[in-house]
DNA sequence: CGTGGATTTGAATCACCTCAAAGGTCGTGG
DNA sequence: CCACGACCTTTGAGGTGATTCAAATCCACG
């Protein structure tokens, strides 16, 4: 499997752009000016899609580029010496991935697609350029960046301190949570990835997560039928989560 | 216990500067040319110290700042909506705190310290302003938010994966690195934190870091008197930390 | 020198893991 | 259209590394 080389030469004509693309409130063109977004537009490559199981970038391949996902969907992941993956992110449509690269020369984990995806290349050496001149577009960039942190942060407490329920919880939440503000149902969805990768995201064992979804619809929390997952208790799994209490509901 | 508010009229005279700032390699002013040095060293403010236990931030607090440890160190921490704390991440001199909070206008974490700490205060305000005109500013500042994604993802790896020996040699390896690039001994030194802390740090019990202390100790990997810690066999740690075979010891 | 917090040690318990095996699902090709 | 195989998911039984609870010891500091 080989990492995926996008379509270098721009094929233009009725393709899509920022201007007229739906994910364009809640991508990084979000508080950009209709000239600004424009001139981001001339800069973004978009390729042919690439199909489940191929690789967008893999760990220690030199960091060219960021990336938006358009359609579809992909996870993230970095090695561990012994050659664990550890998966730090699922990210679906209008979510960037690529910016962890920016601490050196080369990206420091493997994105995968889960499905058929698309995705809006942003040549970095073209965006740097573009953001010495768009202080908005700077901001935007770190704002998206301090959001990778505060969601890896969120992880981290997950991992340290919940139990396998409050950890499935967490997860349905989240997930919930980002399809809804992209306007789908926040209580009926589609999930993209398998259950062992919702294992490895969570730390727990693949056995762990079947029993507790299966657990989940015994007790009227939800109702899941192989990926599909319907929502039945909202609020009980908000509190489960940890997330009735504190704050808003503003999880990633 | 209030939040710490730094000094505000910054109390000029024989302050020290980042020109002649001994961490300015490792700092922000890293890569800046002696000019751009010195227009950041202008709007830095440095106020007096910090006393162990003091917050120089608290979740919720609105942005204003991001600081640079120059003595001493902290550990920022969030909370869980139950009130536990999961640890973040210890500051040690010359590391940048506060940056997660260019998500939004809070910041998402606590910063305490853990013994007497002087920090640099650099306003957001001003700085943005700055990163405006330094293209190598931005650039830094970009990087350093990369390498905290990269930090925290490396955790998520240690706390889905790592057994409890393998968390503490990690630990301990990691704290090595980065006094040696401080130019301080790599083999022998003093842990600014509590046993709690670093149990709290790793996902596990108190009892559990002790227990394998002792191990380590029969073992003739490590010596402990208190926190004083002396790296006795450095290269059987660092493959139970997982670093031996795969890339450079670039852990932080 | 005494006191409260931090650290260490021991014993018992438990949440989750591992191992094993039985369904399910999906794509493919005959 | 159905049969096949590969992979994914679920369920059960038993094991275990880390936790929890309890208590002794150490240490810093007033």
């Amino acid at each position: 499997m080989k990492t995926n080389s996008i379509a270098h030469p721009p094929l233009r004509g009725n393709q899509p752009h920022c201007q007229t693309c739906s994910l364009n409130a809640l991508c990084l063109p979000l508080s950009l000016s209709d000239s600004d977004m424009e001139r981001l537009d001339d800069i973004i490559r978009r390729g042919r899609p690439i199909q489940k199981g191929q690789l967008l970038f893999q760990q220690g391949d030199e960091f060219q580029s960021v990336f938006a996902v358009r359609t579809g969907a992909l996870k993230t992941y970095t090695l561990a010496s012994n050659g664990e993956e550890q998966i730090t992110g699922f990210h679906l449509a209008s979510e960037l991935i690529g910016l962890a690269g920016y601490d050196g020369g080369n990206y420091p984990l493997t994105a995968k697609a889960l499905e058929t995806t698309t995705v809006c290349e942003i040549p970095v050496h073209q965006l740097e350029t573009l953001t010495d001149e768009l202080p908005d577009l700077r901001k935007q960039l770190m704002r998206t960046m301090g959001s990778e942190i505060r969601h890896d942060q969120n992880m981290m407490l997950l991992l340290s301190k919940k139990n396998a329920e409050e950890r499935v919880a967490s997860f349905l939440m989240d997930i919930s949570n980002r399809y809804a503000r992209r306007g789908f149902s926040a209580t009926h969805y589609r999930l993209p990835m398998s259950r062992v990768d919702i294992s490895n995201y969570l730390g727990l064992a693949v056995e762990t997560i079947s029993r507790v979804f299966t657990r989940f619809q015994k007790n009227g929390l939800i109702e899941t039928q192989g990926k599909e997952i319907i929502i039945a208790d909202m609020d009980q799994l908000l509190e489960m989560a940890g997330l009735i209490d504190h704050a808003e509901c503003e999880t990633e």
